[in-house]
DNA sequence: CTGCTTGTTTCATGACCTGAACGGACGCCG
DNA sequence: CGGCGTCCGTTCAGGTCATGAAACAAGCAG
């Protein structure tokens, strides 16, 4: 239904990137197998990987033994074709991450940036730098650097200014893909953190094989990744999933976005400490930083803390609940430090609100799991935005001008000389 | 990222379906205007246009002068190319239709059915008769109706047999698809009646021009339909967007799920005339059926009807507002019967309301209207679901058997006989 | 070394889209 | 009323692509 031509060369892309993406994504891979799972022609698959071998995307990785005739030879991404930089805009720290196409992490930077309002200059700065250093620090060649994808907690606009709204940074409307793509040439792919969080959990974490699933993320605030069909669902404007100030007690605690009874208010680690605190007599959990007291309310086997801890079971199970209910995903992965930490103690209550919340069926269909990849996967999961486009694409894009332009000048001419 | 491969057939379907979509749905048009919107090469565009005429599924249409030059021939999908059935399964009746290609209805059949438990089998009867009777009334030969659209209030199951599980009948696991394909040879479509209804209005009612959009359907009970990038929202297995039971006051009333605080318990006609009830010292509304009581409540003066609509606004801003916040839809659309029936005098009032419980920027990126189309559309919403293949594969397939298999008996004898 | 099995590549074929040339229809103007 | 310019629509040669069948390659057993 979509309104869009399909030329002859849209074809051989598509197909590459079927097959770079299985090659990618289930390890070494025959030939065979290749041909078995993507219904193409062995013809076809052999063409399109010698090309890629030629081109350096895929290399041979060994040969398995087939009963008797010759071995089959296993094709995999060569890790060295590329390398992808991804980085993560936190409240109080850049951090920047260099991977190879097998995505083992080659080099690492950090920078400190102030808590509150930090000015947008100085963060792409901080990037741009650190883009440099990791490159430097791993020895790789710039022009080899095939994608920066950088994650920032808000929504992005998918327009070529890839504008920021970010509250916590304090952001309201920074054109940061403009910003870094006029300070480097390579590729810049800028998204909402939790998206990219929640590709990486679908593609390395508890996601694995499965098309719909929700990713869950519980920190300090509360966000969810809703992929349908293999992609990450966006909406009209790239802001879906704001599952974090769904209304869930109507008139309910007030959140700090301002309205009331926001999910957020009750199963945020911010709007839990908060909680307790109220039903501690105003004592709030000891500790220095938000972590450090939720961790101690964990651990605490006060009266106050088991209540505050119970109802937060119960308002979580109803918010995922509310998820299955209009998502129906095969999958519900419970991420985020929080999310984490409240999941490796709970994890059976939490199934059992949800189970008494959502509609039989639908419950039915999914499963409910812990998140494998932890809170520190972000860089990485910004990591997987230029690796996306890679697979999509079936690799870098070969210079079309070459193809085209000498035969420019006297197309006519110069084919009949021939 | 869709491990299917891509064939040149794919490729000639798929535009075929992009210029047969674009005909069918943006009124007569101009070969030039095709190339222009579709990004086909007019060589292209005559070339499959041409073989849709030659099949009669495309007709010129008049012509528009142009200025000085050759007038430009107008084309459109030919209305009598073939015909569309649409049933509707209500709890009180099933519904009949037949539609021309041009939507114009040209048959209708209806049989009552009983209000409870109705017995999947009679239903299916009186489906085959109905199907049966318009082809008759409406004077049309039997292959030329292109599908059997049926939609039934329930979920159903995108397998061969179409399982159907709708509470409401008392169905629980009802193969319908089978039972139906059984009876007749015509190509059978099933699926859910918000769904079907959220089609129709995407196509001809109030979210025309939109491709992200939410339907919210109010009636006695609620439910959602999700248009994500023009295409039904469906999630693993299809039971998306029940939007009713997700819950939005913790612990709240209960709801006729069994659950506590679902969203249809408050903004749900029943719910709504429950709320009324108690508020008015048990007194219900007059009136016999629920559409007039609810009819009577609105037109009511008194104080208690206005305290439960003034909070049904309240909290039917509050369930859209989690619909924006999750899906950032670019339109919200209002309908189903008592939805168009709050919606018609309240509608500034919701908007206020959604505004006030959804996050400021998803808010401005959407618009709330009413339904068009009116509760009455659901077969026509049906009779959709046949429209929508055909648009997908771009006309009927062409018989690929007649193709390959003259040459199969000796494909390389006879090819070197010639 | 030969036959056998299995994996991979080559080749002729048919299907497709495209740019450019060609043929057609209409209004305008001398 | 016939030539002319302006578009509209179609035809054709050229290039790209996937495919089935046949050919080639690589091991193993006898």
């Amino acid at each position: 239904m979509d309104a869009r031509r399909t030329t002859v060369r849209d074809m051989r892309r598509a197909n590459r990137s079927v097959l770079l993406t299985r090659i990618w994504l289930d390890g070494p891979l025959s030939r065979h197998e290749l041909g078995q799972t993507t219904a193409l022609s062995l013809a076809s698959v052999s063409n399109l990987v010698g090309e890629m071998i030629a081109e350096g995307l895929v290399e041979e990785a060994g040969s398995v033994e087939s009963d008797g005739g010759r071995p089959r030879v296993l094709l995999r991404v060569a890790p060295a074709y590329g390398y992808l930089v991804g980085a993560d805009v936190g409240e109080t720290r850049v951090q920047v991450e260099l991977f190879d196409l097998a995505m083992t992490a080659r080099a690492k930077a950090e920078y400190p940036i102030a808590a509150t309002g930090s000015d947008p200059r100085d963060v792409a700065t901080h990037l741009l730098h650190g883009l440099d250093a990791v490159i430097e620090q791993a020895g790789v060649d710039p022009a080899a650097v095939l994608g920066f994808g950088v994650a920032v907690s808000g929504t992005v606009e998918r327009t070529a200014d890839a504008v920021v709204h970010a509250q916590t940074l304090g952001w309201d409307g920074v054109p940061l893909g403009a910003m870094l793509r006029a300070g480097t040439g390579i590729p810049v792919h800028i998204d909402n953190g939790a998206k990219t969080l929640g590709q990486a959990e679908m593609w390395f974490g508890a996601g694995r094989g499965v098309r719909h699933a929700v990713i869950v993320l519980v920190g300090s605030g509360v966000g969810a990744c809703v992929v349908a069909d293999g992609v990450g669902y966006r909406g009209a404007h790239s802001s879906a999933g704001e599952w974090g100030h769904t209304t869930i007690v109507y008139g309910g605690r007030r959140c700090r976005c301002g309205n009331l009874g926001c999910l957020e208010a009750y199963v945020g680690a911010e709007g839990i400490l908060d909680r307790f605190r109220q039903a501690n007599r105003g004592r709030p959990a000891a500790g220095e930083d938000e972590e450090t007291a939720f961790g101690e309310l964990l651990r605490s086997t006060g009266r106050a803390a088991a209540t505050v801890l119970d109802d937060t079971v119960g308002y979580l199970g109803a918010g995922v609940a509310n998820l299955i209910n209009l998502f129906n995903p095969e999958r519900v992965v419970l991420g985020g430090w929080a999310g984490l930490a409240l999941g490796e103690r709970y994890l059976p209550q939490i199934r059992a609100a949800t189970a008494r919340h959502a509609l039989r069926q639908p419950y039915a269909q999914t499963s409910i799991e812990l998140c494998r990849l932890g809170p520190d996967a972000v860089a990485m999961g910004a990591a997987t935005l230029p690796m996306a486009r890679l697979l999509r694409d079936g690799g870098v894009p070969r210079d079309p001008v070459a193809r085209v332009s000498p035969a420019r000048p006297a197309p006519r001419t110069r084919a009949r000389a021939r």
